[in-house]
DNA sequence: TGCCAGGCGGGGT
DNA sequence: ACCCCGCATGGC
């Protein structure tokens, strides 16, 4: 049971943010409706914010300190200036379509922890595959809070998934489990910690997360990105490498220093927003959608990134 | 029904 | 620095 602590209006207008893309992107059927969606700030204490799309907010808390305010702008991505950004985009093979389409998007960043589930929940699978474990795993742990009339479901922490281990198996993550484990004692034992995206040089950071066995440069780097808002290390698998190659015409081998020296502090965010416009579908689909230059996101009935949130069932 | 999918580590060379 | 393989699971 949570009390609200605050009411806003936040004008996201002002800061060219599209509240639709940034809370319909990558987004579940419980955190998001198409009216109102639930932004963890903090587990504990637990702190969410109830965002509308018409810019008003409501901030609800176990307590009711007054610092939600910095995770709040950090979580939306609210000062973030990706003006940069879209002008790189706007002449990218890859990204072009996108420029044009999703300017107001913002990526809502996460905990370290939670970013680094969503990286192990990507390897070696589809994305389909991917979401569907997140889902099935946010589901399993039936954490709740009730917010008004909903029950929304929360995050399961470290501590949660290594009291309930057998959970990560029926929730589908296969080998992946182990990982997660090993992440999760990570944080137990405090040599990794929520606050360490804000201490450490990414390279440190990639350097510590690589440290965990069953977590690689792809896994470290797309977890950076997600808890950051820092972008220089682009996390670069088969999928995007195959893209890349065909469409700036270069050998696999290349693509990763070609594209930061494309992309330069917008590396990893590039990646990303890649996944977006081309619905993140597999790779021989993705492929083809390049060549016949389909790079923006489509209307389709099976879940993508933009539309997910749609979806009862991944 | 096999085979593949936004990786990874451990084994080779 | 490379290359190669097995790996849990689910979807097709």
């Amino acid at each position: 049971m949570l009390r609200r602590c605050s009411s806003l209006t936040i004008d996201f207008n002002k800061y060219g943010i599209d509240l639709m893309l940034t809370l319909g992107t990558y987004n579940f059927n419980f955190w998001f409706d198409g009216h109102v969606g639930y932004v963890q700030l903090s587990a504990e204490p637990l702190v969410i914010a109830e965002v509308y799309t018409d810019g008003s907010v409501n901030i609800w808390g176990e307590s009711c300190d007054k610092g939600y305010i910095p995770p709040l702008i950090n979580a939306l991505g609210l000062k973030e200036d990706l003006g940069e950004f879209f002008d790189i985009a706007s002449k990218d093979p890859l990204l072009k379509g996108f420029s044009e389409c999703c300017r107001g998007w913002r990526l809502r960043s996460s905990s370290l922890w939670w970013s680094l589930v969503v990286g192990i929940c990507q390897q070696n699978a589809s994305f389909r595959q991917g979401w569907g474990m997140l889902f099935k795993l946010i589901k399993n742990f039936r954490k709740y809070v009730r917010i008004g009339n909903r029950l929304i479901p929360l995050l399961p922490l470290p501590k949660d998934v290594i009291r309930y281990e057998n959970l990560l198996r029926s929730s589908g993550l296969g080998y992946r489990s182990e990982t997660v484990i090993n992440v999760a004692k990570a944080f137990i034992r405090g040599d990794l910690s929520d606050d360490l995206p804000m201490r450490l040089s990414l390279k440190e950071l990639e350097y510590v997360l690589m440290n965990i066995k069953g977590v690689g440069h792809y896994t470290a780097r797309l977890a950076i990105a997600l808890s950051s808002r820092r972008y220089e290390l682009p996390p670069i698998d088969r999928w995007l490498r195959a893209l890349a190659s065909l469409a700036y015409g270069i050998s696999e081998r290349e693509v990763e220093g070609y594209w930061v020296s494309r992309w330069g502090r917008w590396s990893a965010l590039a990646a990303i927003a890649t996944t977006i416009a081309l619905d993140a579908e597999p790779l021989r689909r993705a492929l083809r959608r390049i060549r016949e230059g389909l790079i923006t996101p489509m209307v389709t009935d099976k879940p993508s990134p933009t539309n997910m949130w749609r979806f009862k069932e991944l």
